[in-house]
DNA sequence: TACTGTTGACTAAACATTCAATATACTTAA
DNA sequence: TTAAGTATATTGAATGTTTAGTCAACAGTA
């Protein structure tokens, strides 16, 4: 049982150690007891150091979102293999390994998502981001529509109810178990059957 | 367009003047920025007044989420009407009016959510609070399935998907347009015609 | 009188941020 | 190759502000 996010291995410079301190002093700590002091001592260097690279704590959290954001937009797969699969891999995706260091990683993104609501710059990287997710995931069922393998009303429609499931489950993992979330995912399952794949 | 919210209206304590006034500072400034000399400003009385009424900020706050989810417990409706009209009755409360009071409803129980990860009353509130609602939904989809009405694998799996979807349009609510949130809307009922009523 | 509501002043701790000082690494000229 | 010089890394102490929480006092009321 490894305690180690993937996103962070190998920090190739002194910026990326601190985001990666900073992640971590997120995780433990929370958005709203996060203190310079914290990331820090997860740092491993003195507090003031941070200031030699970032002008201020809002600057370096910003940083950290736009950082956290481009790991979540790289790790949507690729329109490699069919849609079929694409999507088969989506959904695995959405709901996870249950791995701790996925479920840690998807409550740091919910609990910075939900400072997106008082911080403009938070709301514009998570629009942009999801925006992407989202147009991604429209692409590959617009093309297995076209290939005759699935039948919707209108693939955006599809993929948006995909991204609402995908942020429901990461802000439902904070208190559910996973028997719940079995639950969620042998319903989408069914969903994706009935409504996306052509008979 | 009014800026008040129904479950505040006509405090009848003090204990309820100092929730309203955490509340509406909480929407205003947000989680990590609430302080109690905020509240107090919102309360419109001295803030050394709020500690004659709780211990302390955290015995408020957890306070403060007791109050709000029994109020989205008491708006999960009374299964009076037959389970189709049921249904229809839950998916506009999911989808919401997108009125402002019921947004900032929204975003303030998912600032809350997000807290859940690192404090365990938070957790069990929630989680007492997500467990009634989803079985309220599955009880009254047992009871389509039992009047031939609706046709599922499991109610509980489909009430878990209903929530799932609940708390994902609670969470992009924050960042997204009205238009994908239509999206998500018009796929969710594709869904639920295509995957819960009997044909 | 006793109880509740209410206040402003107070305290100690925590916090973000600054700064002067020191160490380390990197560059270049003799 | 060395010495000097410059940029960068790093620190601990200091500062001013904000914060949660306390307290003694005062006012109204039953």
């Amino acid at each position: 049982m490894t305690n180690e996010i993937s996103f962070f291995q190998n920090p190739d410079g002194t910026r990326e150690e601190i985001l990666e301190a900073t992640f971590y002093a997120l995780r433990q700590h929370g958005y709203a007891d996060l203190t310079i002091s914290k990331i820090g001592d997860e740092f491993g260097k003195s507090q003031s150091l941070i200031y030699h690279h970032y002008d201020d704590k809002d600057e370096l959290l910003v940083d950290l979102l736009d950082y956290m954001l481009e790991q979540v937009e790289n790790q949507v797969p690729l329109p490699n293999q069919s849609p079929e699969e694409y999507i088969e891999i989506i959904v695995d995706e959405i709901f996870g390994t249950s791995s701790n260091s996925d479920v840690e990683f998807s409550q740091a993104v919910i609990e910075l998502r939900a400072q997106a609501a008082h911080d403009d710059d938070y709301n514009r990287l998570f629009r942009r981001s999801d925006d992407f997710i989202r147009k991604q995931i429209a692409r590959v069922i617009q093309s297995g529509v076209d290939a005759g393998a699935f039948d919707v009303e209108d693939p955006s429609q599809t993929a948006a109810l995909f991204h609402t499931v995908l942020v429901g489950i990461q802000a439902e993992r904070i208190t559910s178990d996973e028997e719940t979330i079995d639950d969620v995912r042998t319903e989408f399952r069914r969903y994706v059957e009935k409504c996306l794949l052509s008979e």
